[in-house]
DNA sequence: TGCATTTGTTTAACATGATAAGTATTATAG
DNA sequence: CTATAATACTTATCATGTTAAACAAATGCA
């Protein structure tokens, strides 16, 4: 058998984790998850997202959005907009407040993200999102 | 700031999702997690180690671990050896059973593993190994 | 020796991951 | 039309992720 140490999906965790380890205390700063983040994130990208285009924009599964979204608008970051053609739908977006603190946080992130592209290089960077693009394409196509 | 599809964490995970969705369901059908998995693996390298040891060999957390030994035990695939020159430590070692399982699944596992190398190739796989681990060790050397 | 510190592990509390099942609403075949 | 299936979410349940705090055993040092 392989080396332990050679098991991929070990190796992307660590790489992510080292990643997220330069983030996280940030938005445990302002009271936020990663995951909260990543909706606020693509609720900006999208200017308001049905649930499901959210689950797939945020990369989370159903379960997990309902229940951050529950937190999420308990804290007023963001509101429901029910869709009168179809009542199974609702458009989440961002109230004033979610865009506030989505501003607030964003440029503060961007620049820990300049540091790792600096440190690591933009050239090997591209090159790792190159491969991992791939990777992912190559074992999406073939389900 | 940069498009929400570029998030380097967020790669990360969906590749590493795109890969565990290949694994998990032969895990399930023998009652194992991807977690609980990775503790068989590293007791198996070592031979059997100390909860530190084994956290850090599997990557994960000192109180992940803690819950997946006391289920491992629960169902008499690991063991628990005192150590008498200090009571703190114990040496985690699988239990015949336990090893019997991995023997049983190891194999399986390495097969999928094949095929996701024919697809993607293991070239490019080895470029995407090298930097994976160039990227941790540039990320973690910084702290 | 006595005691504050450090170390190794576990608990606790809350949030998310993963799977299955449930609910309400809409689409569709007959 | 209407029963049925499909769709969009939500609940439920158990396991893990994350942080802080508790705990016991070992260590360092006055």
């Amino acid at each position: 058998m392989r080396d332990f140490k050679h098991s991929l999906p070990m190796e992307l965790m660590r790489a992510r984790e080292a990643a997220m380890a330069r983030f996280r205390p940030m938005l445990r700063d302002h009271g936020l998850t990663e995951q909260q983040w990543r909706v606020l994130r693509a609720l900006v990208d999208t200017g308001g997202a049905e649930v499901g285009e959210l689950a797939r924009k945020s990369c989370l599964l159903a379960p997990s959005l309902t229940r951050i979204l529950q937190h999420l608008e308990a804290r007023s970051l963001i509101k429901r907009t029910q869709n009168s053609a179809d009542n199974r739908r609702a458009i989440i977006s961002l109230t004033a407040r979610g865009r506030r603190l989505f501003n607030k946080i964003g440029p503060r992130l961007e620049s820990l993200y300049s540091v790792i592209e600096d440190e690591f290089g933009m050239e090997r960077l591209a090159a790792l999102y190159t491969l991992l693009a791939e990777f992912y394409e190559t074992l999406q196509a073939k389900r």
